[in-house]
DNA sequence: ATTGACTCCGTACTATGGTACGGAGTGTAG
DNA sequence: CTACACTCCGTACCATAGTACGGAGTCAAT
């Protein structure tokens, strides 16, 4: 028994039924229309496709973002220059979203190291002072 | 002349009037109403407020946690092991997402490199594949 | 062959985070 | 003192990312 149904499927992912057909509308998965089949029925890969999405959500990126990380595969011998230029593209983008939490975790230890030392000190360095370098 | 109009103070955030009021409503900035004024005058501190919304955003807080996040401020004194609770929660969060994006980072450094070796290897090495460990 | 679970599709509705509109009031510079 | 920019407020609208609905078709087991 290869494929799954869209129930199946979206069982597996901990996602809905209508959120998987939502993805297809946009793009991010395609329908598995076998000839003849009324019904889709998805390779098991496709259960990867929705927890990487789930993932990369959860780190940021809009699905429009995501379609374009995931069209990274497609891009198959010859046009190495522009598949690099995209890969970079979102490592920068990756990279840069690292150092703003580092930063913010930086800033959130000297928070909850400042309340030992008293209140005074807190009301001094505000969460919202964090990127002031008044922290 | 301390304290600034909503116009002036949205400029310098470079947000849209509509926004500031829009946290206004949302309880993310107090309605600076003096007595007998008509006018919002903000004082110069806000400016550091909205840009600090901005920023959590971008690392992908919602207005609901950033609002908790700023009434960490609030917290002074007492509540010190709440508010210890409370950065934790948010540190977990944060080193949770650099973590991912740091495996993600990773596997696309692969998938670049796996370019100049030739197609094959980037067939084998999807973007969607890179929280499996198949990349 | 019929029941019941699942699927189909379009459409409508929700929440979040804004953005735009429009008529009225205000504040200030010339 | 008038013109013009700015502000007030409520309301409506927008995009994103789903979630819900409902009538019809399908599949699989009894």
């Amino acid at each position: 028994m290869t494929g799954l149904t869209i129930g199946r499927l979206a069982k597996t992912c901990g996602v809905g039924v209508e959120t998987v057909r939502f993805y297809e509308r946009k793009g991010l998965v395609k329908i598995p229309r076998q000839k003849n089949g009324s019904f889709r029925v998805y390779p098991d890969g496709d259960v990867n496709k929705i927890l990487f999405i789930k993932r990369a959500q959860d780190l940021g990126f809009t699905l429009a973002e995501i379609a374009q990380l995931m069209e990274l595969n497609y891009t198959k011998g010859g046009a190495c220059a522009e598949l690099e230029n995209h890969v970079q593209e979102k490592l920068d983008a990756i990279n840069a979203k690292i150092k703003s939490l580092k930063l913010m975790a930086k800033q959130l230890v000297k928070l909850k190291d400042a309340c030992h030392k008293g209140a005074k000190e807190i009301q001094e360095c505000q969460v919202s002072d964090c990127f002031n370098g008044r922290c």
